[in-house]
DNA sequence: CTGAAAGCGCTTACAG
DNA sequence: CTGAAAGCGCTTACAG
């Protein structure tokens, strides 16, 4: 069996409270008595029981983090850079990977809260948090508008939107397509696609929109390119709101006998680490991921410390032109 | 406050005992009483506490999960799997990245048995571990020899190594180099190394060996590509080990005027769906990363359950060419 | 400086 | 079919 404290009390020859005093360095103890225990720890190979101390304390250093899935490169480091700095935090990451399945989410939200986490951060579209949060949990949300009172932090969608079509436009590209995710998710990554669109018509170019509805299903990125090439010959740059989406779309372009960057320019979004070993070539807008999460963090301990007052419902953060040579 | 137990079995005028039993669904209990104890768990949006449940019964159904990096397109994949298949089987995943630091990783251990995690699938190289595995924790280890008592899950990296070397020879390359890992995290990867080392000489062929040190900084990367390309330049043919590695470089040789496949052939390692999706025309060796979850998690709850008898020590899954046009 | 007691929110023998 | 009691492994007032 573990041992526990008691076991540790008695072979130290104190009390438990003794124990739990040196355990947590508080309150008063001597010298003498503190050596002994730990002696006594060490012996027995003793491992505090956190479950337990949460029990008591009503605290879990826990977080939940709910995404869509770390399978995709942007939310793979998103999740890195948060575990990462959650534990240096003394804090401890939950993972839920929802594929966007409102099913999913809720169940996910459900076990969050059975395991009495003391925060959560969501990348998803997951409507029931709402009730959650009016019960005075501790939530954040990466680039998703959940409600007026759950802070939202992201990067500057709007201006991304407006250098990726902006760079198209200066570039000459007079057919100008957007790839972007299902319109279902409403997002603040919308306003990528509103730049692309205000840009657009401020030139009098004329709005061209395609969506994939699978975000994360290849096949239906694929058809959506092939959809692309084949309704539209004429296309000479597209701007994709997500790289995979612009890998993809390059890919079937190139399959199809098209010169990239020639007769087509591509710029995609994220630009993930990723994305720069395995596509360096790619223009794209980079988003700074590691800042996200460390914002992110940031208020949700402030959330969880109690102070909602000093509190931004919403940060953006700013994003970054990487040039390459598909433009 | 957040209801308990107490206060359903208040509410639905009965015990505390009763509400558990219909919690737990266990024990005889009338039609008439389950109804008034679910009316009254509704009505108070009661959520069942699972650190007090954990607590009791010594089972947390956490499992700690460590690797090196999410934001590594094998890790994030097979971190999205380990997840999923988990919380199908009602299972929770504690995750930790450690970027192959040996004292992360010793927090990393200290944490998850503070926590009571009833199982841990580790990806790295953690030599602290084998004190816990002792203990009868629960352990599986992805790619990894940990211990002779520590089950490995992994795919056939000695065919994997052989598949990608014959692959070069059979196109005609003289000069092929392998760029490894650093070697200081001995792994069962290195039989990628011996495979190839293997089939060199029997075709009487010289064998070369780079390794990248820092093995997730892309600046190393670039630096050995760059020297290879310096210090061999009758290279006309290249197997690297994981697919970042092929794709950087792929990259500088481009940049220093290469030709691929022409001048240089290569081959890289892991095929990931964002490899895919980035870069589809990498020829690689694809692991079978879904099915390496699957087997982990059904050989750990094995151990969980306390079946240690009907285990295998090793299993080897298959790998795959997936031929693309850098050959 | 140290300890006995109560309690965190559950569950499970045991008794009825 | 239902409930009172004990206990999971801790911590913290409170008393000394």
């Amino acid at each position: 069996m573990k041992p526990k404290i008691q076991d540790v009390a008695k072979l130290a020859g104190v009390s438990k409270t003794t124990v739990s005093r040196v355990l947590n360095n508080r309150g008063y103890i001597s010298e003498k008595t503190k050596k002994n225990v730990e002696k006594a720890m060490d012996e027995l190979n003793y491992i505090p029981n956190d479950i337990a101390r949460s029990l008591f304390n009503k605290r879990t250093n826990l977080i939940g983090v709910i995404l869509p899935t770390t399978s995709n490169p942007f939310f793979g480091e998103l999740t890195f850079y948060l575990e990462n700095i959650c534990n240096s935090l003394g804090y401890k990451i939950l993972l839920c990977n929802s594929l966007n399945s409102i099913s999913k989410e809720e169940e996910y939200l459900r076990m969050l809260m059975r395991n009495q986490v003391d925060g959560i951060i969501v990348g998803t579209h997951n409507q029931g948090i709402l009730e959650y949060h009016k019960q005075n949990l501790a939530i954040v949300a990466i680039d998703r508008n959940l409600s007026e009172s759950i802070p939202v932090i992201g990067s500057d969608n709007y201006a991304g939107g407006r250098i990726a079509t902006e760079l198209l436009l200066s570039k000459g590209c007079k057919c100008i397509i957007i790839i972007n995710g299902s319109a279902l998710l409403k997002s603040p990554t919308i306003l990528r696609q509103k730049a692309y669109e205000d840009i657009m018509k401020k030139h009098n170019r004329p709005v061209i929109v395609y969506e994939v509805i699978n975000v994360f299903d290849r096949k239906n990125q694929i058809e959506i390119a092939r959809k692309i090439l084949d309704e539209w010959p004429e296309v000479d740059g597209v701007f994709a709101t997500n790289d995979l989406f612009a890998a993809t779309f390059i890919s079937e372009a190139k399959n199809s006998g098209k010169n990239i960057p020639d007769d087509i320019k591509v710029v995609g979004y994220d630009g993930t680490e990723t994305c720069q070993s395995l596509m360096p070539e790619l223009t794209t807008i980079q988003q700074p991921i590691k800042l996200i999460a460390k914002v992110a963090i940031d208020i949700l301990l402030k959330e969880i410390e109690g102070q909602f007052s000093n509190i931004s419902l919403k940060t953006c953060l700013p994003v970054k032109l990487l040039e390459g040579k598909t433009t």
